[in-house]
DNA sequence: CTTGACTCCGTAGTAAGGTACGGCCTGTAG
DNA sequence: CTACAGGCCGTACCTTACTACGGAGTCAAG
């Protein structure tokens, strides 16, 4: 008898249990064999399936890539290659979102730095400069 | 006559209609006076406005924060300095989701730089680092 | 005067990733 | 045997920032 309950598998891989129920029904968990009474009987596996679908998370990765790459993992013929392109496309897509957060960061900068912090909001150069477009 | 519509603020803005009135609702912009038929009369400068909302909206400013700014713009005896605050504050956010980005960067190069490339699925060193947790 | 573009309103839906609720049933320790 | 913890289900709700829809009334050009 190794399998467990969904309050088991919650606390082992340190998600909700509505988390692993979401997951289910998202199709990136099995669905477990039931108990007579409808209990989840779930193998000990799926905590560690669990626990990759949350590391994964962390790494930048939708819970709809991540089910892509589960399902490349079960596909046959697939090649170590193709998850390793998902992730050096990550790496992109997080370097892009890097360079954005960059260009945000140097225009607040440029304004603050036109900013003397005195005065009334009146006179506010970053206001002033938001708000642009046509007059001044 | 210097009053138009919500057509060409939209426009002149270049955001969507519907835009314009979420905003409207959500108390970015005031409500406008309206004619007899229920058409809203808005004010030249509303176009600026909602100028301000969507440039300020791109340097990472949540439409709630955008609010409280323009509150503080309007509250009688805000200093610049007060705003100036917001804007560092909010690059110091940026610089978080920055650094978070770069540690998640870091963790997949890790992954894709111990993989070859080569070789079937099961044994792809990337996907074993994601489900590690016990085994191995 | 007619036509077509514009506007009105309220409600609902979208994406993402859960979280919460309520009412009921089950499992288990003492 | 009795609590009480744990699990079941479906549905609704959360956040953010919109976007869409339907059916109606209105405006302006020709």
């Amino acid at each position: 008898m190794d399998s467990i309950t969904i309050g088991k598998v919650a606390k082992a891989a340190a998600v909700g249990i509505e988390t692993v129920r979401f997951y289910e029904r998202e199709g990136l968990i099995e669905k477990p064999p039931r108990r007579e009474s409808g209990y989840r009987e779930y193998p000990a596996t799926t905590v560690d399936r669990v626990r990759f679908i949350k590391r994964t998370k962390e790494l930048g990765f939708s819970l709809k890539e991540i089910r892509d790459l589960m399902a490349l993992r079960l596909a046959p013929g697939t090649t170590c290659g193709q998850i390793k392109k998902r992730a050096e496309d990550k790496i992109e897509d997080i370097e892009d979102k890097i360079g954005s957060l960059q260009r945000m960061k140097q225009a607040l900068r440029k304004l603050t730095a036109a900013c003397g912090g005195k005065g009334s909001v009146s006179l506010c150069p970053i206001l002033d400069a938001l708000e642009d477009g046509k007059k001044r």
